[in-house]
DNA sequence: GAAAGTAAATACCAATTAGTATGTTTTAAT
DNA sequence: ATTAAAACATACTAATTGGTATTTACTTTC
């Protein structure tokens, strides 16, 4: 089977994505997408019934992997250790694998693209975008409560604030990367967050 | 004086900041701008020669402005210590406070906007934007390698990637405060930040 | 108050936009 | 081999895009 079809409308989406990546969602036409992929209207209009409903389809493409990803890493992380703190900071680890041999393109969020033109998309659109900051949220603050619970913190912190720090630090970083054109920033900032986290609950 | 076009020229910017930050550059026309100012096409091309030289503008604008902030909460902080790290902290405070009372709407940086679809625009946009990100580096990094002069840090860091970590804070709060539709995500990320630079150096 | 600029409005343009209607080809099942 | 549907192409449209040319009003200066 393998489905021809099925392959073209991939292409479209990876093709979009990188595109948005580069121009942001309204900066990049259908026309160039197309020309981009080497195809013509008909074919996008037959995979995609608009063109909003493309970027529904890639966002949630994206937020699937991103949440796959993260579920993935965290069961490892709890594989490799029993202590709390330990999971965390392999965890955290995990991720600066994936950017460590990272040059060009500098990498980028989809999230972040689509944040920045919030006001063109709806509610439910939004909703799958926070689907990963929300499971972030829930799953490493479960983990910093125990933690806590073992460790006594050297200060006073609200666990769902610094279980944001983790996906903050991506996008802050993605944003001076792209600007500054400096591919280890990602990396620094998350060795940082580790550091945090290990300075924070450390004995 | 006053200037009665340099102040439909200000609306004009005001405007355009407001409604890029919502929807992104790409995302806003000079249609719809000139409509949510009140304006026409002819007002608006007197006093901006293209779109993109109003883009060019008004990342000036914002970036001086930021400049100029950043350059103030510094001599503030330092005039408030001796200590190089209590002036950290303080600098860090001085912008927590600026966000202290923030509800909606959720914050937003034009730097970031542009970096969403940076392609768009040229080597000289790319420079303007980075002028405050290298300045926070430069001069934040300058005090971070006293404070290590003095108290010795409890981890090995370079000084440049803690001082990235400033503007990364923002960025990347902006972004998770505007998904999540939470304004007081940045506040605690700053705090964050401060806890970190305490704890990586308080002895 | 005439001259000269500045500020803004009106009316237009060619190009591009997302989207459609209607084809043709390719694939898969019978 | 026939047929039906899926995959893609061609040609179009109405609306919107950024931008221009021209005209009108308002200030300022002399």
């Amino acid at each position: 089977m393998a489905g021809k079809g099925e392959e073209t409308r991939t292409r479209i989406l990876d093709a979009a994505q990188a595109m948005i990546l580069d121009h942001g969602y309204a900066g990049v036409s259908v026309d160039q997408l197309i020309s981009g992929v080497g195809l013509t209207k008909g074919a996008f209009f037959h995979h995609f019934k608009s063109k909003k409903d493309l970027a529904r389809t890639l966002i949630k493409r994206y937020a699937n992997d991103g949440v796959q990803l993260f579920e993935e890493n965290l069961v490892r992380a709890k594989k490799l250790s029993d202590d709390p703190l330990q999971q965390f900071l392999i965890f955290i680890g995990l991720y600066e694998e994936l950017f460590e041999g990272l040059s060009e393109p500098y990498p980028g969020c989809l999230f972040a693209s689509y944040a920045m033109e919030m006001q063109q998309f709806d509610e439910e659109m939004r909703a799958i975008i926070n689907i990963e900051f929300e499971l972030s949220r829930k799953e490493l603050s479960a983990l910093i409560r125990q933690i806590s619970h073992r460790y006594s913190p050297r200060i006073k912190l609200a666990p769902v604030s610094l279980a944001d720090g983790f996906m903050a630090a991506f996008e802050g970083a993605f944003i001076l990367s792209k600007s500054l054109q400096e591919a280890d920033i990602t990396v620094q900032q998350l060795r940082h967050y580790k550091n945090y986290v290990e300075l924070v609950f450390k004995p």
